[in-house]
DNA sequence: CGGTCCGTTGAGAAGTCTCAATACAAGTGG
DNA sequence: CCACTTGTATTGAGACTTCTCAACGGACCG
């Protein structure tokens, strides 16, 4: 019996390349593994042991300078995979920000197993080119646009990876609950925790949207969050 | 007879995954084109037509703003990859910087092609990785870091791609010409090109560089580059 | 009730940008 | 050979954005 047969993200995950007899061939060098908020995973710089598929919850990935800045390099939910297959360190941490679960292999198993399954290496190279598109996208937020923008863009991206609104995919309003801490959407954006909280409060006054809640966030006029974006 | 029989960059590009007999395949569907200064390949947001190998040049991958902000998003090297293959747009402009040589392939024919060679994308997902790592690393620096910090970190990292020191790799001094104007470098490190500058002086002044000329960057001390870089 | 965590708000400092002037190098035509 | 133009880089002064430091507020918990 094997776990993969109830797996949530059988599907869309990476494993949606294999066969039912290669999925348990996957299972069998596999296990599962729960995290609390700001357990981590992996460390930068540490050898690359290991690689992971998210079953449930969502992780960031940072990395950070030596006198303590750090800056979110990526964050990953659901069916996403993590780790550095074919490397010799991994190059950030990965840090659990909600519960979360995932599937586990060792790096070297893993290598070698999608080495000798070129499907599964198929999906991953598709995948890695999307989030390379995506990494490279805000990189134009962080090296050129103002607090305001990088707030807007982060919102809308936000919204368009959470966001449950109205009947119509455009009508407004559109309501969700952050995974982050002001600090983190600050770490994300390369602002500190008082600029964001500034630029949210000022968009919430401007009537784009609402705070019902630390967390919560609802777009009330999504056209000017937009327009705001830059 | 083969374009591929004579290339320079054979054993260093993906191709360097196929045996003589694929190549000739590939050269089959495959073209060369040479690129002047500030002449595009592609840009953001057409549909994803071509891929490429850089044979020889320097090309700078961008992204811009409605109200035309740039942000270099990447640079590639003679045996880099350019493109986007799977996808249906490309997501950013590629121009040439240097008088240029490419191999282009359409990308339906490369999609193809690669799908049908795992060697191939075996490759081209090691590449993928390794360019997401660089690149999330520069979201550290784009985020995190000050001006002089960016300015030293990129010479120093432009030092390891194409600097010839010493006898000793670690030897100073390491000279090199850059590949970019000021506004091309402002324009990688999300800062002007007024800012540039005075932090390039700054780092002359301090003994730290020399600048013989425009394009000319002479690294005299590059321990003390490395804790400006911070 | 007091403590802790997190977020908000305020005031001043610092860094970077904007705008403007100047400098320098290379090329053109007289 | 020398003005003149053009493109690029440097330098300066002031404006603006963001950061830093500090105080305050609200939610949650013992």
């Amino acid at each position: 019996m094997s776990y993969c047969d109830t797996c949530v993200i059988r599907n869309q995950a990476i494993c949606s390349a294999l066969t039912t007899e290669e999925l348990s061939a996957l299972n069998a060098i596999g296990r599962r593994r729960d995290l609390e908020p700001g357990e981590s995973l992996m460390w930068e710089g540490d050898d690359s042991l290991l690689v992971a598929n998210v079953i449930d919850g969502v992780l960031k990935l940072s990395t950070g300078t030596e006198d303590g800045r750090e800056q979110i390099v990526g964050v990953v939910y659901p069916s996403d995979f993590i780790g550095r297959p074919f490397g010799a360190t991994s190059s950030q941490n990965v840090t659990a920000l909600t519960n979360s679960r995932v599937c586990i292999f060792s790096r070297t198993d893993f290598d070698a197993f999608a080495s000798e399954h070129p499907a599964l290496e198929h999906k991953l190279l598709k995948r890695t080119l999307s989030e390379l598109d995506r990494t490279r996208r805000w990189l134009l937020l962080l090296g050129r646009k103002n607090a305001e923008e990088k707030i807007a863009t982060f919102l809308l991206e936000m919204a368009e990876r959470l966001g449950a609104g109205g009947s119509d995919e455009w009508e407004s309003p559109i309501s969700f609950d952050l995974p982050f801490s002001r600090q983190q959407v600050g770490d994300i954006l390369g602002l500190t925790i008082e600029t964001v909280s500034r630029q949210m409060t000022k968009l919430k006054k401007e009537g784009v949207i609402d705070l019902p809640s630390r967390r919560a966030v609802v777009i009330l006029d999504r056209q000017s969050l937009e327009d705001h974006a830059g």
